[in-house]
DNA sequence: GATTGTGTTGACCGATCGGTCAATATGCAC
DNA sequence: GTGCATATTGACCGATCGGTCAACACAATC
């Protein structure tokens, strides 16, 4: 029986990879899919052009990939929703871990950003089909606790932009954000008093009694 | 005497050029400054590529030109604030203003979305030096209303960039929502939902008690 | 009718675009 | 050493980039 792991990849090829990968989010962020030239994500990455194209086939590909991997790191949110939920908690943490990840992956962020600005030529399918289930089933849920008397009967589907829109704002704009504040980067103590200020105004705003535990750690 | 009315532009001109200003700000707006081409642009207006430099000069001074008529537009917004004004009016106002100047003009919100992206090359200025002024200043009376009791004691800047960034979601973010919400466009009942939605979360997250007056309508 | 100022535009420039390919190098099994 | 698969990369392709320019159209002035 013939060994058919045609899919083991050395250390070393991986590891190219994943610089390419990080040099063409970067490029990928700032100019869009148009903008962005493969030489430009060549010399960063320190490679020559050809090498991008025999590793990722194509600008097409590549770019497609990036996508797949940002869309697959959002997948942790606000996942463990019920409607026995604690809407305080279940909101708190949807807003925390929005923070956190656009911190944590900022590149990523803005490389949606941009593609959803071009008119989401690569997304479509994604926005009216998965996401468009995960919103829904989502707000299903928090108009239960409406219903229940939890929260104010707001509209889910505003909330839920609101959070995306709020949270998102901090890495997509940084520029924006940096040059109003004078600081090239936010600090750790801007980030908790970010997450602090929407934690309170969302919930209170929705008529949500504040959690118990309060001014929690964001873990960078 | 002499009449030196060289800046006397005739009507015909006026009009090529307002063709060209629209045709741009869409082409910048979807793919941003390196993504656009003249061609395209060009195309879009139905004139020969080297008519476009004929009347604009260059790429960048196109581009430059839509920047500074988009930061003219937003010149309205937010402007007769006062430590004696009331929260509830002045802040409900900023966010019907700011979601009917979005809806007004999406092209050009985007633009600046993308200029933003893109590490704000063109408005590094503007940014830290007209913006930042304008946001310390409504900052500073914010903090007065707040010490005044006539809100809650939250941090002004948080204040401004949350309603910056929720109301222009609507506008950036279009293909996601009408993605997500199944439709093309979205229509007046949905941005009064909306505008409601936020005059209500924010207002009441921020402690401030809603205004008489009810469910304006919002004008086109 | 000749002159002049304002537009108009096809042709062209060097540079860069995404992508291909052949020549070469490298590592490993036998 | 031989053979083979995997990388590596400079050179090159046609297309397109932003921008220039000269030829030309056209109306107004003298």
């Amino acid at each position: 029986m013939t060994v058919v792991s045609t899919s083991h990849e050395s250390p070393s090829r991986e590891r190219i990879e994943q610089t390419i990968l990080a040099a063409a989010e970067q490029v990928f962020s700032q100019h869009g899919y148009r903008g962005a030239s493969l030489q430009v994500i060549a010399d960063r990455a320190g490679l020559p052009k050809a090498n991008i194209l025999y590793y990722m086939g194509s600008k097409q590909a590549l770019y497609v990939r990036l996508l797949n991997r940002m869309m697959f790191r959002w997948n942790e949110v606000l996942e463990d929703i019920t409607p026995e939920s604690d809407p305080a908690t279940v909101l708190s943490d949807f807003i925390r871990t929005k923070m956190v990840l656009g911190q944590r992956y900022p590149q990523g962020s803005k490389l949606f950003a941009a593609e959803i600005l071009a008119g989401a030529p690569f997304l479509n399918d994604y926005l009216a089909g998965e996401l468009r289930d995960w919103v829904a089933s989502r707000a299903a849920i928090i108009r239960q606790w409406s219903a229940q008397g939890k929260m104010d009967d707001v509209d889910p589907r505003w909330l839920i932009f609101l959070i995306w829109s709020s949270t998102q704002h901090y890495t997509e704009y940084s520029a924006q954000v940096s040059g109003i504040l004078g600081r090239d980067t936010l600090s750790d103590d801007d980030l908790e008093s970010i997450s602090a200020f929407l934690e309170h105004v969302i919930l209170k705003g929705c008529g949500i009694p504040q959690p118990v535990v309060k001014a929690r750690r964001l873990e960078k």
